[in-house]
RNA sequence: GUCCCCAUCGUCUAGUCAGGUCAAGGACACGGGCCUUUCACGCCCGCGACACCGGUUCAAAUCCGGUUGGGGACGCCA
């Protein structure tokens, strides 16, 4: 082990969305390693996914990224030696390195369709087994899975797991992690649409790129086992792994946006510095070690350590991240808080958002910062009897259900004033409710007002995440409501 | 269900690797008080945890085993 390569890691968010927190949780540790360590710090872009990945996702994650202060040795934005760092323009390179595994079979085309996988998936359940994929492909001979391929008929590239043995792997911060071969079904590693997935992706990414250490969240953990295989195929020495805890919601799930806002975008809106949600984020899973819980940066890059790290997954505790925040503004200068206060809530930017859905109610500019309050308040208080006043056919309970299930479907839709519209107003009829009646409670449970500029526009100038988050209070609240 | 990971106050954590200095320390939240024309800030006090059972040892929060509990994964998503 002396010969010591020079340290890369990387950072490999998915354009999917919004930025969301843990990416600059994961981005955090793995920034603060690769400085503390004289290394690259590397931004890829994993949009393999064709159908989700979008470029304003994309623009937005580099922006959140560069917000909290994590700027990238080498990207998609300002290149490097190991481009490209966009996987959707790496495709040749994927197909090339499928075809060395299909040569040395450790892949084979598998022709099964989605209906086929989904039964064999509820077969494998119904046994109680831990396998998806149970092999049929595996068996077609060679010869005539190359017939077929050559035909274009549809097919996938899949792994071809050893069936017996065990693979494991060292974990930085576990020691020794091993699975039973049986127990890890063969990964499709190209999809019918010629993409690669995550994991031939990122294997062949991080090989090529270098990366010493994949520093990535724990979810990830079950499937490096097949990742490792993938090294083996290529004759590749794998990289050093490291799995972080995954940040948690209150009731210690997986920290998902129903529960928690989770998108950076969202701390920004409410007026949270970069600074203090780094300094949050810092502490969660790791102390400096010792009693320091205010600190910056490069505090944070001078004492971390994967010694420090504890592995029970943390709650992201928005009240400490507040208080933190809080601390933090206390302690600024006035004219440096001053002009925090202009970029942030009075941007340019912001105020220019904001503008067209109040002008029209304003005849003083003095009245601009009470028309906009709840753009940017995290806890906004919402008049529960003016609520409740307005329910005509429905008890507060049937609207919390209705409110609940309402935040649910519009996961699916784009978050906008017109496909907002569509969708309220096609909910309104299929639950057979009075649109006026439906709209007001929304409008209250996301303005906490009864007269606010049109609501789908409002709603979209909010954004998604204030939007659940606020929905979702209001659910708590309606329940509580005793007649 | 199967596999994998994890386990100190409600929450974030120190202590665990190198067992004794821990009748377990700090912070958030919460309760009380002080300060103050108010509210905040600040200060003080309080509440509050080693999941359980065995084993090793003179000695276990710390090491080992089991149980329980929590989480994750089981997608042509990452």
């Amino acid at each position: 082990m002396t010969d010591k390569k020079p340290v890369r890691v990387r950072i490999a968010p998915s354009p999917t969305g919004d930025p969301h927190v843990g990416t600059a949780y994961v981005g955090l540790i793995n920034f603060a390693f690769a400085r503390k360590n004289g290394g690259r710090f590397v931004l890829r872009i994993e949009d393999t996914d064709r159908e989700r990945s979008t470029p304003e996702s994309e623009a937005a994650i580099l922006d959140s990224l560069r917000w909290v202060g994590l700027e990238w040795d080498e990207g998609p934005d300002k290149g490097g030696d190991y481009g490209p760092y966009r996987q959707s323009e790496r495709s040749d390179l994927y197909r090339e390195h499928i075809r060395t595994l299909l040569d040395n079979g450790s892949a084979y085309p598998c022709f099964c369709t989605p209906e086929e996988l989904g039964s064999i998936r509820k077969r494998q359940r119904e046994q109680k087994k831990n396998k998806g994929y149970d092999g049929t492909c595996r068996r077609i001979e060679p010869d005539e899975a190359r017939r077929r391929m050559d035909a274009g008929e549809p097919h996938t590239i899949r792994l071809a797991m050893p069936l017996e043995g065990e693979t494991g792997f060292t974990d930085r911060l576990r020691g020794e992690v091993s699975y039973a071969n049986d127990q890890i079904d063969d990964q499709i590693l190209m999809k019918s649409d010629g993409f690669p997935t995550y994991h031939l992706a990122n294997v062949v990414d991080d090989h090529l790129m270098e990366i010493t250490h994949v520093i990535r969240a724990e979810e990830w953990i079950n499937s490096t086992p097949k990742h490792v295989v993938l090294y083996q195929a290529f004759g590749w020495e794998p990289p050093v792994f490291v799995h972080l805890p995954l940040l948690r919601n209150k009731d210690k799930s997986k920290i998902s946006k129903r529960k928690n806002p989770v998108a950076l975008n969202y701390y920004r809106q409410i007026g949270i510095l970069p600074e203090s949600m780094l300094n949050f984020l810092g502490m969660l899973g790791h102390s400096l070690g010792d009693d320091r819980e205010v600190f910056d940066l490069e505090e944070f890059i001078q004492e971390f350590s994967f010694d420090r790290v504890s592995l029970g997954g943390p709650v992201f505790d928005v009240d400490k991240l507040l208080w933190l925040n809080g601390v933090r503004i206390r302690d600024m200068a006035v004219p440096e808080l001053a002009s925090r206060l202009r970029e942030s809530l009075f941007s340019q930017e912001a105020v220019e958002r904001l503008v067209p859905l109040i002008r029209e109610r304003i005849d003083s500019l003095g009245e601009f910062p009470d028309k906009v309050t709840y753009f940017t308040l995290h806890k906004l208080p919402i008049p529960m009897e003016l609520m409740v006043k307005g329910l005509k056919t429905r008890t507060p309970a049937e609207m919390a259900t209705l409110l609940k299930k309402c935040v649910k479907e519009m996961d699916g839709v784009e978050f906008a004033a017109e496909p907002l519209e569509e969708f309220l107003k096609g909910y309104c009829e299929e639950k057979d409710i009075k649109i006026g009646e439906l709209f007001m409670a929304v409008r209250i449970a996301v303005t906490g007002r009864k007269a606010t500029p049109p609501l789908f526009e409002t709603m979209e100038a909010l954004g998604r995440a204030a939007v659940t988050q606020r929905l979702l209070a209001a659910v708590e609240l309606l329940k509580q409501v005793r007649l």
